[in-house]
DNA sequence: TGTACATCAGTGAACGCGCGTTCACTGATGTAC
DNA sequence: TGTACATCAGTGAACGCGCGTTCACTGATGTAC
């Protein structure tokens, strides 16, 4: 019986798969995510394109494999990056976290843009395989704003005291189940506002329309993770 | 001489060429921006694709003319909203023009994402003729942040009071020559980012990012349209 | 330990498709005298 | 007003390319007795 522990065989299938994507995502980064070519794939590995049918059953399968892969890369990284500073320093973690967040992006544009650029035409992702790794790609933000609402670190914005009812409603199952402190709708509210905010100025910097006007892009965003401490009403780092 | 008054030929040439971006436009709202082809077009208009050589030299030129004319198309709706609203209601002007900016998102996916989203595979835009074209879609709000200036209404939110240096000096370029009354680097900085903000979270929810969390995109962004006029200090309308 | 058999990775040819662009051409439209 | 000529829109065939996917196949790898 070949049960839980792997086969040779698929132990290999594994790494190949694993090479496909490897190839692929290098090719992305040259061509742009919707070049992704199943042929060109193939003839870098030294295979014929068909071979990689053993491995995907279709192009499709494979872009929804690299954008699952993308998804928890930058849930790793952030991950990551919030375990470099001490778990009380809230705001040094939030810091730390999208300015990771940014240079993830930077160093793998294609990827980003995988996950959150231009749909590729043709391509429909099928929600139930990407919405786990949607989640996990954001799981240590909220984990980090539980935890700072929790501690007692958090004064949103008064800006954000009293969002309509319809909006309040939805936010409130942002969070899975047990996973907070019950966050009030303020701070889930001006928390998701913060990543949308750094997120739509990563995309905009990424096209090339923000480093135009503000001369440095790395300063620009530098700030707005601070202004955006501000808004958490997360006190600033030392 | 066939001068400045146009001969009947040029006439009928420039026809063509707008039918031709007519189609292209119907066809990238089909298929995505990216989905652009000469054959495609030429058959929807009972032509062969060499036809198409008579009106642009290249695939490329045509879509830089769909470019440019996507961002006056933005520029022009821009300032249309502002016109809607009496040239005082600084505060009423800029919450029609952002929620103009948004409806022709929505209306016209693939011509915003042709300027604002993931660049095209292999297109590269001539920064030349791209850039007054860019300009001219962001005026209607430059202006109305200088009037606004002028007028004392505005009050740039405390976070932006002492922006780094690097970012003021560059900001100091965005008003062309003589546009404004001095207008404040602080003021110009918030400015842009609240453009950064709104625009972001349109590219957002365009790509799926935002209805899935917050339910009411419509009203999500009706809110941060508030919220903006707050960072501008700007009286919200009555 | 050795043999017979099943599994499976990968090939090569082919299908049918679409792409941008070039070229020599036809036939209609406009111009000059 | 009529004729000769130049201009130019559009055609059809072709070039060379790349794509995802299918299919019958070969040959190596692993399995069972």
């Amino acid at each position: 019986m070949n049960g839980a522990v792997q086969t040779r065989r698929g132990r290999l299938q594994e790494q190949t798969r694993d090479e496909i994507k490897a190839v692929a995502r290098r090719q992305m980064a040259r061509e742009g995510a919707s070049a992704l070519s199943l042929r060109a794939i193939a003839g870098e590995m030294g295979l014929t394109a068909p071979a990689l049918y053993r491995y995907y059953p279709s192009r499709d399968e494979l872009i929804t494999a690299l954008i699952v892969d993308a998804f928890h890369a930058l849930g790793d990284v952030l991950e990551g990056a919030r375990g470099t500073v001490v778990a009380e320093a809230h705001a040094n973690q939030f810091v730390a976290m999208m300015h990771a967040y940014r240079a993830w992006a930077l160093a793998h544009p294609a990827e980003f843009t995988l996950i959150y650029g231009t749909p590729i035409p043709g391509y429909h992702a099928p929600e139930v395989v990407t919405d786990p790794a949607v989640r996990r790609s954001l799981a240590p933000l909220l984990a980090l704003l539980a935890a700072a609402w929790q501690a007692g670190k958090i004064t949103p914005d008064p800006a954000y005291a009293a969002p309509p009812p319809p909006l309040g409603e939805r936010f409130g199952a942002m969070l899975p189940g047990a996973a907070g402190g019950r966050v009030p709708t303020a701070a889930l509210h001006v928390g998701f506002v913060a990543w949308a905010h750094l997120q739509g100025i990563i995309m905009l910097e990424l096209f090339g329309h923000i480093a135009p006007v503000v001369g440095d892009p790395e300063l620009f965003y530098a700030f707005e993770v601070r202004v955006q401490l501000l808004r958490l009403g997360l006190a600033p780092p030392g």
